[in-house]
DNA sequence: AGTGGTTTGGTACTTTAGTATGACCTATTT
DNA sequence: AAATAGGTCATACTAAAGTACCAAACCACT
């Protein structure tokens, strides 16, 4: 939040000194009328795009971005994670164990063991909430 | 596309209508020159936010509206999708037929056709392909 | 060197999921 | 009226998924 106003400050600043630098450039001669208007107008167009896609970019991290720090609260390791991701491929838990070169066995022990992190009853519920949760 | 273009035409066109008459509007007195490059800024300005809303609307839609075409082009039923969607929340056979009060071996029946027309193995792969394919 | 957490894997078991097949009912279409 | 398509349900079966419990190996850390 804080950054964010430092950098609307500094944008602020950049534009009025641009004006002004234009206007005496103008005034002086040496930059046509027409030719200045035009660098403002263009300079202002890509300040509303950049602004536009930082506030829309804001809005998407909310539900975009998974969330890690989620993750590590839930007490899920990097190995259930995978697990988790394989789930999400649609993987059965053979598929998942050729992919990691591990057992049917081993996945299905972490696949018990992130059902009760998730506490979901089965791998679907458990794509659903790892969806709300935003941690995958 | 073609709607886009002739969007486009126009907003150019409108521009330089706005940019001549500020011009004539100051040479005639009219209008304070400092005054008539504000205005020109400030719908610049906004010129970039709203084409650069437009741009990410379109590269949202393409992906998070579901696609009522290719349903039908699979010749999944309505009441196949209703159980599809019941597979997204995470809903065990027995609870979607309680949702939808049909037995177990009707969505049992659903599951079976819907998996053969959506070429998927499991009820977590028929997940992966529908979200791939837009229709969840 | 021992402790704790993760990963791995097995056995044995229960529960869901999924397939195949057949049957019946009901609109809709031909 | 007969064919068609969608929905419903059952039985019987196979295949995954999931649980519970146990045990060994590994790594990082103190």
């Amino acid at each position: 939040m804080k950054k964010t106003i430092l950098i609307f400050g500094l944008l602020i600043l950049a534009l009025l000194l641009l004006f002004q630098f234009s206007k005496y450039a103008v005034i002086s001669g040496d930059l046509d009328s027409e030719f200045a208007i035009a660098i403002i107008a263009v300079v202002f167009f890509f300040v509303g795009v950049y602004l536009n896609k930082k506030s829309l970019q804001k809005q998407q991290t909310a539900s975009e971005v998974i969330n890690h720090q989620k993750i590590k609260d839930l007490d899920i390791s990097k190995r259930e994670y995978e697990v988790l991701v394989g789930i999400s491929e649609g993987l059965s838990n053979k598929e998942i164990g050729e992919k990691l070169f591990v057992s049917e066995s081993t996945i299905k022990t972490h696949v018990s063991n992130l059902l009760s992190k998730l506490n979901a009853k089965r791998r679907t519920q458990a794509l659903q909430i790892a969806k709300d949760l935003n941690i995958i």
